[in-house]
DNA sequence: GGGTTATTCCAAAGCGCTTTGAATTCTTCT
DNA sequence: AGAAGAATTCAAAGCGCTTTGGAATAACCC
């Protein structure tokens, strides 16, 4: 059943029968229902790729695969993506994936997909501090939003978290609870999201006037391994840190692994305190003890990001979307004073 | 630049341009040099939107994210996933995703992504051992390929690894070492794959005369989490394992845990073999101690998948697509033969 | 009633490709 | 040379929708 046999067994033209499903004005609340109703009746169902070929755009996003392919990495990502794809279904979108292959530049694969023009936009991941992407996606023409940020000279659409403010909020709190080591086991140096994280950290200490020393600083894929590497190391210091920072739940897991192998606990003489992105499995509410958070749900991201996206793209007055959303630190079992003396 | 626009440059007709660019045997190879230097000067890219509603195809596969969000279930999910990609880029073919959302049942996932009839095909992943998706989607009339198998009156179209022999080999090797009280630490029960492989652990025990002892099989989803706690509790008891058989290297660290706190060490005291989905950062060869393992990349099953399926969509006539890989063994240097007594 | 404005609907022209059925040209054979 | 057959090429008809510009009808005012 298509749009003209419909039309027909109304004994209504084409187009008002399009409109009335489209819900434009010049078509009476009538007829409209009239419409609908035998819509149902029938079945119809708008053939995508026709409705493609006369609007020129093909309701679809495109997600390319983050060229660092690592476990949390992943699992963050699906999370993110599954958010994105939920969205995208509630309005009517489509999502599809793109994928580096062998030696193939990330770059190639944006102008790819750029060039096969399947897309209405782009949705760009894991941002480095200087990230190539965006300014390429700007020049080739194609809508495009960002989850997180990065140096670019322009505007441009983003949706990020405030991972300044958080932790900002949670390096004062260690540094209110008397700790004056504390370490930051963060993610790569390079994504934006690691450096901004470090940011406030670091002014944190310099509000409250406190020195701040060298080397407790480390930024690594973010896994339990390089948790454990990196706690591990510090633990062998003549003064190790009282105070743990990580920019994820499974590096807490390992620097809780390296303490216990030092004979400390998390909560009593150590304090910690995870970013934690909302993954389905990976909870600060169930970790032993419960873990001190900055938290921010990943996948809660991944719906806006597309909405807004979605909003961009069929209202092109609309205003850049950007936005930061505030991260709440929430206050568990993982951090103590430091040990007299600490 | 569009075909007419093209066909006008080389005084052809939109016919023949059009049958040189997708290699049709009737244009004649001068003209087909001859279109596709133009076609390449003028940078022409044909519109999908119109190849679609021209050809009824999308050129598009559906996947559906797994109903059963966890861990190690979206790490597979996202290598498989990923292979399906690259290998539908490489054949021209998008991927778009579904996913449930809140209260919808996956069936009706499923029944709205063929309604909306945006894609060509689907590919079912994680099938139960009763699965109602592959009838679903026979009924439905949307051609499918199943990753692994499930019980089903017709032939579906499917690509499987051979769980039953790797579990069976696996089985063999340890019960020849002289184990005899070998657990399995499987997936989840509802799942084909571990019902496959409990299948060839169970035909090892009766193919060698070897009594099975009750209690020694498990299934859970597959963390590092399930598996410690089952070791523990297999740990024990009067007369524990020596050895242990994992459906993914995530639970053989969850064991590996739970012989440490049991003051036990993997690859002297108790033997290891773990299922080896060649995950990027879950690797058996640099396991400590190195993982005997039954391996299969997760990813060329991806991408021999999508491969099969766009064959069959391009060439109707061609048989119902229908691999089972054999699975190796690889043995490293977790499995010894029991203490002296095991 | 005539003119003006809203309201409601329509015919037809694309969107850019594929594909059918026929026409044209080139070979080859007698 | 003429006819049959093969090799090329073409014109035109869709595919099913959106959208422009206009026509028809209804509603309103003086």
């Amino acid at each position: 059943m298509n749009l003209r046999e419909l039309a027909t067994q109304l004994g209504l033209s084409q187009t008002t029968v399009s409109r009335a499903l489209n819900g434009f004005p010049e078509v009476s609340e009538e007829t409209r229902l009239r419409v609908k109703a035998a819509a149902d009746l029938y079945g119809y169902r708008p053939s995508a790729a026709a409705r493609r070929l006369a609007t020129g755009q093909s309701r679809t996003l495109g997600v390319v695969f983050p060229a660092e392919r690592n476990m949390l990495g992943d699992l963050l990502f699906t999370e993110f993506l599954g958010g994105c794809v939920e969205m995208a279904a509630e309005r009517g979108y489509d999502v599809t994936l793109a994928m580096a292959r062998g030696q193939q530049s990330e770059e190639a694969v944006y102008r790819r997909t750029v060039r096969n023009a399947r897309v209405d936009a782009m949705i760009i991941s894991s941002p480095l501090i200087e990230d190539a992407r965006p300014a390429l996606l700007a020049e080739l023409g194609m809508p495009f939003i960002v989850h997180g940020r990065t140096r670019m000279a322009q505007p441009y659409a983003h949706l990020d978290i405030d991972n300044r403010g958080a932790f900002l909020a949670a390096t004062r709190l260690l540094l209110d609870l008397g700790h004056r080591r504390i370490a930051l086991i963060n993610g790569e140096a390079r994504y934006n999201f690691a450096s901004d994280r470090e940011s406030g950290y670091r002014g944190a200490f310099a509000e409250r006037g406190v020195d701040l020393q060298d080397n407790l600083v480390s930024g690594d894929p973010m896994h339990e391994d390089s948790g454990f590497a990196r706690a591990r190391q510090l633990l062998e210091r003549p003064e190790p840190p009282t105070a743990f920072l990580c920019s994820s739940i499974g590096q807490a897991a390992g620097v809780r692994r390296a303490c216990q192998a030092a004979g400390l606990a998390i909560g009593e003489d150590i304090a910690l305190i995870a970013h934690d992105d909302r993954l389905h499995e990976l909870r600060a509410e169930t970790f032993d003890p419960p873990l001190t958070t900055t938290q921010s749900s990943i996948g809660d991201a991944g719906r806006r990001i597309a909405d807004l996206l979605i909003t961009k793209l069929q209202d092109d007055q609309a205003a850049l979307p950007a936005e930061v959303w505030p991260v709440d630190l929430v206050v568990r079992r993982s951090t103590p004073a430091p040990r007299s003396g600490g």
